[in-house]
DNA sequence: GACACATATTCGTTTATACGTATATGTTTC
DNA sequence: GAAACATATACGTATAAACGAATATGTGTC
């Protein structure tokens, strides 16, 4: 089962095809995120987001990495320009949307925050 | 039900998401073909391809023509840029792929090409 | 090693998609 | 208007996705 194929873009794109995970891809716009910020930002239940983020490092668009007990996803800067390509036509998107953008704002107040002092500090933007 | 609302990026992907479809937009890309063409040409039945090309139509993607009995389909240039910029990458990706490549090539030989002389001749590329 | 916490996975169920076959619609020709 | 052809839709069914709830895994703390 591998985990970084180089994706069929029909695979790709039915990767792309769910709301949540583009709402996913969105927060992590401005650089990496653990899994609680993610589900507590977005307001679904912690194993939807584990579902999702899941499919969406099997098609290669997010990268993870553990830092402790958490989790951090970050976007991938994938191989494949056809992904690169589309990644880039998303953020554009992404930053004209009203909704998506104060989600990205709404980032950055929620849970673990506190307790991951020994944590990477997150990249500003 | 309107045919081209500002199609949501989920609902666009989703319509990406299936390789039939993708080969059709493929056989699209070198302009105007009709069904019976892109049936010929991809070896599927005639209803699977009238289903897809419904699909592709209802997310903006390809316009649709009558002509006499035929009915002639051709990539659709969108408004929205997403799409646009979506559309681009697509095409630069299936000029790489040669399966797609030989697959357009074989288009041209094939069903009602004698009987629609008085139809509107094909773009050449 | 027992506990608490963050995240991942499993399970059963619901919902959406794709398909083949059959049939309906639309158009031309006679 | 009947017959022939091109295309579209309807129907029943098989397959895949997504979900909530429950549970497993993995990591720090005591």
């Amino acid at each position: 089962m591998k985990t970084r194929a180089p994706t069929e873009p029909a695979v790709l794109f039915k990767t792309l095809a769910d709301p949540t995970r583009l709402r996913l891809l969105n927060l992590l716009a401005g650089g990496e995120v653990c899994v609680c910020d993610l589900h507590g930002t977005l307001g679904v239940t912690q194993p939807k987001v584990s579902r999702h983020l899941a499919r969406l490092k099997h098609a290669g668009l997010v990268d993870a990495r553990r830092n402790g007990k958490w989790m951090h996803y970050e976007l991938a800067t994938p191989g494949d320009p056809l992904i690169r390509h589309i990644l880039e036509g998303l953020r554009a998107w992404m930053n004209k949307e009203t909704r998506l953008n104060s989600e990205r704002r709404r980032l950055g107040k929620v849970c673990c925050r506190n307790d991951k002092t020994k944590g990477r500090q997150r990249k500003k933007s």
